[in-house]
DNA sequence: CCGACATATAAGTACATGCTTATGGATTGG
DNA sequence: CCAATCCATAAGCATGTACTTATATGTCGG
């Protein structure tokens, strides 16, 4: 099967929403060093904790993160499989955007090196 | 230099509101069929004419679309180098995306054969 | 020329969004 | 236990967005 499932619009429209917002952004940046807390998510940005957490909760809807409930504690991570809808509305765009594409894949093959 | 050039992140966030709307993506997918005037695009979308031309121009702020005026009429194409910033993204991510771009890799290479 | 056409912009409106403070439910440590 | 902690949700507010209709600007054909 391709890197593009079936994806509904709706949800492509979920994922780039969610990536819209600068600071959901961020979230989404520091969750990709690990697995942290909505507190400890909290400290670094100058918002309050419940803007936090509806932060979080966008970007589980657009399937970007996951967590993971600990007693109190619920640990959130960055999801790989969120920006599938991403590379799938890209892939659909493959032919004007071909060029671009091309040029991607000389990143992607410098990263292997 | 890398597909990523030097792009503020104010950029990428017009990329990402820009396509976070379903009709301007659908506009954009039209775009890249070929040239068109906004008379041309207005018809299949159940919008007005300013919305469109409103459409169009978040689209140029994004640097998704590129014009040619011709007497009266405006010639409106996707412009390829648009998407620079989202695959900059990605490459930026690319730490804890690994995965799902590796599997983008394969999609790039079935199309080449 | 000038009326019709092509497009952009202005102004208004309904709704969405991102934030806040307040509060509620769950869990824990002492 | 129970007060403190963690997190989510509710409610309210200011601003943004996507649309509309109305209008301005520019260009063409006859």
């Amino acid at each position: 099967m391709s890197v593009m499932e079936i994806q509904p619009a709706v949800i492509e429209t979920e994922v780039f929403r969610a990536l819209a917002d600068p600071t959901r952004r961020a979230v989404l940046e520091r969750l990709g060093n690990g697995e942290q807390t909505v507190t400890e998510l909290r400290s670094g940005f100058a918002v309050s904790q419940p803007a936090i957490s509806q932060h979080l909760a966008a970007l589980r809807r657009a399937g970007l993160v996951s967590e993971r409930r600990a007693g109190r504690h619920v640990y959130y991570r960055a999801d790989p499989a969120g920006i599938a809808p991403l590379i799938g509305w890209i892939e659909r765009y493959q032919s004007f955007w071909r060029e671009r594409m091309d040029r991607l894949k000389d990143v992607l093959q410098e990263m292997d090196e």
